[in-house]
DNA sequence: AATTGACCCAACCGCATCCTC
DNA sequence: GGAGGATGCGGTTGGGTCAAT
């Protein structure tokens, strides 16, 4: 079964954006919001893929976007996440207010991976390697504490991405080291704390309740027994409010 | 000053998943 | 339930920048 291509690539522009491209971008998303893609160039009076539009909106144009170096702060929340996510990204960047995937993956492949070799942990695995002197030096750095059992499994690669036969994306999927019936990063103390989020003002109607679920990158049901205690049965939480910036899992 | 290589990051590509009909 | 369109995600790449030689 072909796929039609997203787009009609004959008549759009690649490449970097101009500014101009840039403006048009921002005026429409402006006018119209985000959404629709897929006809916004057009709309917009732009030669460009719909998911080029959004990317560059996602990515750079977005105005609540955190411009300039991580902080160490940010390094030790990426480390830990990516501990328990792996590969994932949008999950990363969904709790760093600012911060969009691309950015944190393009740091983490910059910055983070020699920061942890020099701290002789396996960006991959997480966990200690190299020399005795190395892996004690991880060892101290990494507590050996409880890690959190419900995020450690909910987060495995699912099976289709861990038995796909592309290098670099088995190499992400693998990014939790574990062999299989392995438990990944046991020695790990995250210390994230896993909660509830602090309840709304009783004068918010419109708060509902969120699912880590949706965070993990699960679909509704799966792993997750949220919808169980739903009043309404089987809708239930079917689509989960993305956390508000700031609001930590 | 010219060259080279490492580094960085914006953007592209292909695939997975969701949604609608 | 299945097909096809729309969107999102993660890996990779191309080109710009900068420091070292």
């Amino acid at each position: 079964m072909g796929r039609s291509p997203c787009c009609e690539k004959a008549h759009t522009n690649k490449g970097a954006w101009t500014k101009e491209e840039d403006e048009r971008l921002v005026a429409y998303i402006r006018a119209h919001g985000e959404g629709c893609w897929r006809s916004l160039p057009k709309a917009a009076g732009l030669l460009r893929c719909g998911k080029s539009c959004r990317l560059r909106w996602m990515n750079y144009l977005r105005p609540d976007l955190k411009r300039g170096n991580f902080t160490d702060d940010e390094d030790e929340v990426i480390i830990r996440l990516h501990a328990i996510l792996g590969n994932k990204w949008s999950l990363i960047a969904g709790q760093l207010p600012g911060r969009t995937d691309n950015e944190i993956k393009n740091y983490w492949n910059t910055h983070i991976k020699r920061k942890l070799l020099a701290r002789g942990i396996d960006p991959q695995t997480h966990r200690p390697h190299g020399s005795a002197a190395a892996a004690h030096r991880a060892a101290a750095l990494l507590h050996p504490a409880t890690a959190v059992p419900a995020l450690a499994s909910a987060a495995k690669p699912s099976p289709a991405a861990s038995s796909s036969d592309d290098g670099a994306r088995s190499s992400s999927s693998t990014s939790g080291g574990a062999s299989a019936g392995e438990p990944r990063c046991p020695d790990l103390n995250l210390d994230l704390s896993v909660g509830p989020p602090p309840p709304p003002p009783a004068d918010t109607p419109t708060s509902r309740p969120v699912c880590l679920c949706y965070r993990l990158g699960l679909r509704a049901g799966e792993a997750c027994g949220c919808q169980a205690d739903h009043p309404s049965g089987t809708q239930g939480l079917r689509y989960f409010r993305p956390l508000e910036q700031g609001q930590f899992i």
